[in-house]
DNA sequence: ATAGCTTACTAAAACGTTTTGGCAAATCGC
DNA sequence: GCGATTTGCCAAAACGTTTTAGTAAGCTAT
């Protein structure tokens, strides 16, 4: 035989044919258009007929063929997520939380995650691939850097997404984000107004838009209670956790004036508080840390003693999904959603200066990071 | 317009269409066959034809059509990966792990992950959906409970799969586990080697094979070495981690005999760590850690202290991903494949015994739960 | 009774690939 | 130089749905 062969090896895989709405047709006699009118609630279907087709779809086990539908709807219901592959912030456990709050989302809304990982030196290309190869409705980005190449590209695609957090710039897109700047800028203005005269803040990698924020609130507030900007000293966690909140913390303690630590993070904080227990004979620091409910890790042997602002990643996750299939329903553009934060204040700490708003004048530096 | 109208509403996304096959043709002035072949690398297509059809596709952008291809070749590069989601077990950070050694061999292979979760009441039924809709190849199955129903149902549906870890069942099937049970057959036979007379062993929960087979390794050792079995005192940790390794280890201490306690993951053992270093004043104990290699919890300030028995968790993902897509291509049973283990002794401890095989009899030990 | 409307159905095209079964021209063996 | 083989291409069918553009029968209003 002449028959022209196949070099890379691709062959078997996927059990015998199913049951078709051809077969249905053929067994009631009639026509696939009527079935599938009828299995997808037209009204043009009798309803004795609608009923029949539903009872034999289910005596033959009928399950439609998702990507005969996805190849002629153009709609597939599963949305992307690409993860970092590059050793250092795949590992984040942030990650699962906000995860989960995305499957239990998309399961209520009949829609699955196709999840991959991109190579460090080629991080668009798997973007690429999804925007083109016609496998996913849209896309989850997640830790987002200040103007971020793959925001850009997705706007340019004009593909629904939505950015788990920030990426500063002013024109619209799909987010959904706590107000990192205004929890920090609270929380230092918490610790000014209780006597605080020397902060350490253990913050993220500030290349992530997310410590940017909580940053710029740190130092805002600062500049709003009219002291020195050397008031707050601070330190960066470029590894998302582990010995970070060790190192870093002891490095903080060495500054004997230190009287307040604030963690930009919980998993860092417990860390940390190992540093405190074995460095700090008998010295009384004042501890907020932001938390992110991470669900495996408990706080209560640190109950009351922590200063924490807590919000729900699984709620930014269900609201990332939400958002996302809405964009996919609705075409339009993306809108920005905020969770909200609870503040919970140590029992040495005076609340008071909690409630009072934020400065006119720093409304709107939650929301950007370039100047407008 | 007597025309149907549809009740639910699904309508817009998906861009307009892009370069087809059948545009290359014209283009060309070849045949779709003929592109498709070329593409494809068949033999029967000529040398500058193939190159001609290389760099038009290039040049006009050409993607495959994933959905037409997959709806044509049934194969989709698509496995399943189905969460619990029940607020206890979702959350795992050991998941994170595991996932990223699959995404990272999935990449390398050209396959995504299609990642769902149930609902707790109704397991099965997110399977029975990937079973039969043609949206996946295969599945990986996580956390097995003994004679798990995933596994008899996918063995049932013929339907390529692998377990991370085992579920006791005698017939063969895939799946990438550690020697659990040899592995703490030799953590324990090491403490009774040094003297130990009183082991606390906080375990997982045994509702999961792992735990099972760890447990059935400690009672095996202390068995062997013709020591009462209360020689061991076992606390499960029902939740993953969290604050059971704090309690438990708290509870454990409560016994002034204890001079071993045998951690079943590393969070625990850390955890525990704080209550050891508050309860026990003074109080010298040898520390045991099955350590799965989380890549964001640094062991470093606890170097020295613990006996580590460690094997690499992204090592167990790319092995799941490779046996299930041999499996996909290949057909045929699935295979077992073990991820080797190191064991770390702590400075204290005699590590003699440690290189003596296992006694003859225990030999099938590591392999089924029930009797064969 | 009849024009028009509604109800309940359908044949055929389309989605974008891969695969099957050829076929004409070029090459080879002798 | 001629039959057999190889090379390089192609038309058409198939995968399993949804959608378009109907139509025939029954009902309604006059």
């Amino acid at each position: 035989m002449g028959r022209g062969t196949k070099q890379p090896g691709t062959s078997p895989a996927g059990i015998g044919r199913s049951v078709t709405i051809k077969d249905l047709a053929a067994e009631l006699g009639l026509s696939i258009t009527t079935i599938s009118r009828a299995l997808n609630g037209y009204s043009d279907v009798g309803e004795k007929t609608r009923k029949r087709v539903a009872e034999m779809a289910q005596r033959m086990g009928y399950r439609p063929n998702r990507n005969a539908q996805r190849l002629v709807t153009r709609r597939t219901h599963n949305v992307a997520w690409v993860q970092q592959d590059n050793d250092r912030k795949f590992v984040d456990p942030h990650f699962v939380e906000v995860m989960a709050g995305v499957l239990r989302g998309a399961r209520a809304l009949n829609y699955d995650i196709v999840l991959a990982s991109d190579t460090p030196e080629n991080e668009m290309s798997v973007y690429d691939r999804f925007v083109n190869d016609n496998s996913v409705d849209g896309f989850i980005v997640d830790l987002p850097r200040e103007n971020d190449r793959r925001v850009s590209y997705l706007l340019d695609a004009k593909r629904p997404f939505v950015v788990h957090g920030r990426d500063g710039r002013s024109g619209p897109y799909g987010w959904v984000d706590i107000d990192n700047y205004g929890n920090f800028y609270r929380l230092m203005r918490l610790m000014l107004a209780n006597g605080h005269r020397r902060v350490a803040f253990i913050n993220g990698d500030e290349s992530f838009t997310y410590a940017q924020y909580r940053r710029r609130g740190v130092n805002d507030a600062i500049a709003d209670a009219g002291l020195p900007p050397d008031t707050v000293r601070v330190y960066n966690s470029l590894h998302p956790m582990g010995d970070a909140g060790f190192k870093l913390t002891t490095m903080a303690l060495s500054d004997p004036k230190v009287t307040a630590i604030l963690y930009s993070s919980t998993l860092m904080a417990v860390e940390g508080h190992a540093a405190v227990v074995r460095s700090g004979a008998g010295r009384k620091l004042a501890v907020a840390t932001m938390d992110d409910e991470l669900h495996y890790i408990d706080l209560t042997p640190f109950a009351g003693q922590f200063t924490t602002v807590r919000s729900s990643l699984r709620e930014a996750g269900e609201a990332l999904i939400a958002e996302l299939i809405r964009q996919c329903n609705e075409q339009g553009p993306g809108r920005g959603i905020e969770i909200a934060s609870h503040f919970e204040v140590a029992p040495g700490l005076d609340p008071g200066v909690l409630s009072e708003p934020l400065p006119a004048k720093r409304r709107q530096a939650a929301k950007r990071l370039q100047p407008a």
